[in-house]
DNA sequence: CAGAATGTTTGATGCCCATCAAACTGACGT
DNA sequence: ACGTCAGTTTGATGGGCATCAAACATTCTG
């Protein structure tokens, strides 16, 4: 079992963090990581609508960034998020990320359904705007 | 007293958020914005080491992600934190973002402290690695 | 050993972004 | 009106990033 190299908890980068988890798929991957723990990368890029090159780009962005921690197992490679390492270098940061991007996950889906069930009507309540 | 054109909260979205605190002069500027209140964009410009328009371009990047409220008074603009609408939508997160950005931001005075007492010293203990 | 499975690496492409400089706009003071 | 102040807009530039396709490396299996 090999471990790939990855950066030091104290050599973690708010920036890097942040901006590994603004895009869209690498948050998915996250996400599911999360509920699901410890994964291989075809599990976690299963259905993420990219090619499998590019998912390998979003891992190496992961890892690279210290969000996830990747282990070798033969021709398996095991993703996990570095959970107690992100708690202790910024509390709260990823639990505040995960919760708001699962909360989003399921109201995208409402979306849809309701989309689906009425393809011509408003667009869910956008036309609402209060800014201040 | 006029008001910019902003994202309703519920439009907001979380890879924006993320995206708009990645970079260094943004996260800066809200960190400042967080201790500060409210300020007009030339006090909240000064000393980040960017061209003003540079700084303009991030402040319509953070407005447009809608992490701040813009309101124009005679001929000053005045930016806040929209803290209520993000706790709405995310919350936890921008409290998450803020803290450790404050925590790196005093760890990075002292290390520039402990450089110009020890300029040729060690770099500060990040040869301890600990991956695992 | 041959072949399949699991990713990674290497171009190539197109887009977006951070930055600066210079011109511009709108409001205020004299 | 004239000049100034505060900030935006408009190129221009350079760099990075997301994506795909194809070739490659490594490991397991028949």
């Amino acid at each position: 079992m090999r471990l790939l190299p990855h950066p030091a908890t104290e050599d973690i980068e708010l920036t890097e963090v942040l901006r590994a988890l603004s895009d869209p798929v690498r948050l998915q991957i996250a996400l599911r990581l999360s509920v699901a723990g410890e994964m291989n990368c075809t599990t976690a890029g299963d259905d993420l609508g990219v090619h499998k090159s590019t998912a390998s780009h979003h891992y190496r962005t992961l890892r690279e960034a210290g969000v996830v921690l990747t282990k070798q197992e033969g021709r398996l490679k095991y993703m996990s998020l570095r959970r107690a390492d992100l708690e202790t270098r910024f509390p709260g940061l990823l639990d505040a990320v995960l919760s708001a991007a699962a909360l989003h996950e399921a109201q995208a889906a409402r979306d849809q359904r309701v989309a689906a069930d009425a393809p011509a009507g408003r667009p869910s309540g956008v036309e609402a705007h209060a800014p201040v």
